[in-house]
DNA sequence: ATGTTC
């Protein structure tokens, strides 16, 4: 992108200065020169286009790793009002609704793992079902996944996965309201019977991670995070099931915005006004996908407990905390001194919730709520803590990812599974996938550096960086 | 992301 298009607010924040006049607020990309320089310009046109939604609040956003979406681009975050005729788009949230990150915390030292590394890697693969299409144990009948959608993570616990003290530590405590079940299509439904408790492909993974800096003493303590310490980290979604409602609500949305007159910059941004039909229709679809995704990575953190504890009979994996980045969510949030309830869609973006909000469980409330930026296979990733600036400069939202730098198809031009699983084993890093295609296309050179996107979003006000985590294992989908 | 192009 050509940076002379924009005006610097600050070293990390730009604007731009002369945006259509059909935009409705201001369209501002947080990240430091050398990310914005490297984006494609389809970020900035994505974003304006976003920009031209009816009932937009504040600015259309991006994050320091954005990239290329459908429609909106990933790392996207705009806030919409419903009083106002503000619009909701699946294209917004993204196909893979409620894609998120569950982070474990373990009492075990890098040092316990390193002896039975190998065999901690073939049980995690062996155990936890990865890949395209890939079912897991679990066979639900149509009312048992209704049960899914309506209770979440809460649903999992009930089942036996994993115990009530993970909620508190799941973002919504396990379950979101106002899921509506009946507003998934049969076919949406059928396709996720067989796959709840799987990680799913592309950039979904399990990974043992070694905490290797602190850089937040204060937040470290209250996240019981410590140097040296092994953690866990679950990188997965809605399956089957949320892309399907995706696909689906694509159809009706566009429908529902040409029955009421709304034009649209981008067909892929169909959407239609919160308070319509088809809007009500697809939050409660999407509020469902959620509850699939949370309660799938509840499942996930339970198989992954359950491999531990056959190396480690003593050793515990506590919830540090679950959190989505592909959602639509109705939040207070205060504009011009008034609380307003705002739709903030967060598209490859984290909700990052400042110190002292209420949502937030009482043991991380003096700190800020843990964000979780996933790094790219084999190179590392960031918990952060939520700051009070966010609230005012993206509405309490920050980075998911290192964020793809380069195209899947160029990735596969440029790398070969093979080769970089055995360069990153050369290097202590052991990656298990049935599919080297998938290797190749999540090579760490076609992702942007995990480091300056952390650091972007530090500088930037958007969260604090509390923890760089270092990989270990890792399970490909 | 995705029964990887209805």
């Amino acid at each position: 992108m050509n940076i002379e298009r924009l005006r610097p607010i600050d070293e990390w924040s730009w604007s731009l200065p002369k945006a259509p006049e059909e935009t409705r607020g201001e369209v501002r990309l947080y990240a430091g020169r050398e990310l914005i320089e490297h984006m494609d310009d389809k970020v900035l046109e994505q974003i304006t286009n976003v920009a031209k939604l009816p009932g937009l609040v504040g600015a259309a956003m991006t994050m320091p790793d954005a990239h290329w979406g459908y429609g909106f681009p990933i790392g996207g975050v705009a806030a919409f009002d419903p009083e106002a005729g503000g619009i909701i788009s699946a294209g917004g949230v993204g196909f893979d609704i409620s894609c998120g990150i569950r982070c474990l915390r373990t009492t075990l030292a890098a040092a316990d793992i390193a002896p039975v590394a190998r065999a901690l890697a073939d049980s995690l693969f062996a155990n936890i079902p990865a890949g395209v299409g890939e079912e897991g144990s679990l066979r639900l009948a149509p009312r048992e996944l209704d049960d899914v959608l309506t209770g979440g993570a809460r649903w999992a616990v009930g089942e036996g996965y994993g115990t009530e003290a993970d909620l508190e530590f799941v973002e919504e405590h396990g379950c979101m309201a106002g899921a509506k079940p009946e507003h998934v299509s049969d076919l949406a439904k059928k396709r996720q019977r067989g796959e709840m408790g799987t990680l799913g492909s592309g950039n979904h993974y399990l990974e043992v991670q070694v905490v290797d800096r602190i850089h937040d003493a204060e937040a470290a303590r209250a996240f019981g995070l410590a140097e040296g310490q092994v953690v866990v980290s679950i990188h997965c979604g809605s399956r089957g099931l949320g892309h399907q409602i995706g696909t689906d609500y694509l159809v009706s949305l566009a429908k529902g915005a040409a029955r009421l007159g709304i034009s649209l910059p981008d067909r892929e941004l169909a959407c239609a006004p919160i308070r319509s039909p088809e809007g009500q229709q697809y939050i409660g679809a999407m509020n469902a996908a959620m509850n699939c995704a949370l309660a799938n990575r509840q499942i996930l953190a339970e198989l992954t407990r359950r491999v531990f504890r056959h190396f480690f009979p003593g050793a515990s994996l506590e919830t540090l905390f679950d959190v989505s980045h592909n959602t639509c969510k109705p939040e207070t949030h205060t504009v011009n001194g008034r609380p307003r309830l705002l739709y903030v869609h967060r598209k490859g973006a984290t909700r990052a919730f400042g110190p002292g909000h209420p949502s937030l469980p009482a043991r991380y409330r003096p700190v800020g709520q843990p964000v979780i930026i996933g790094g790219s296979m084999g190179t590392g990733s960031y918990v952060l803590a939520g700051t009070a600036e966010s609230e005012n400069r993206a509405f309490s939202s920050a980075s998911h990812g290192a964020g793809r730098a380069m195209s899947r198809n160029q990735a596969l031009r440029h790398w070969r599974g093979r080769e970089l699983i055995d360069e990153l084993a050369g290097r202590g890093i052991l990656i298990r996938t049935k599919s080297m295609r998938g290797a190749a296309e999540e090579a760490p050179g076609a992702y942007k550096d995990v480091d300056l996107v952390a650091e972007a979003t530090e500088k930037a006000g958007l969260a604090r960086r509390v923890a760089f985590l270092r990989p270990r294992l890792c399970v490909k989908g």
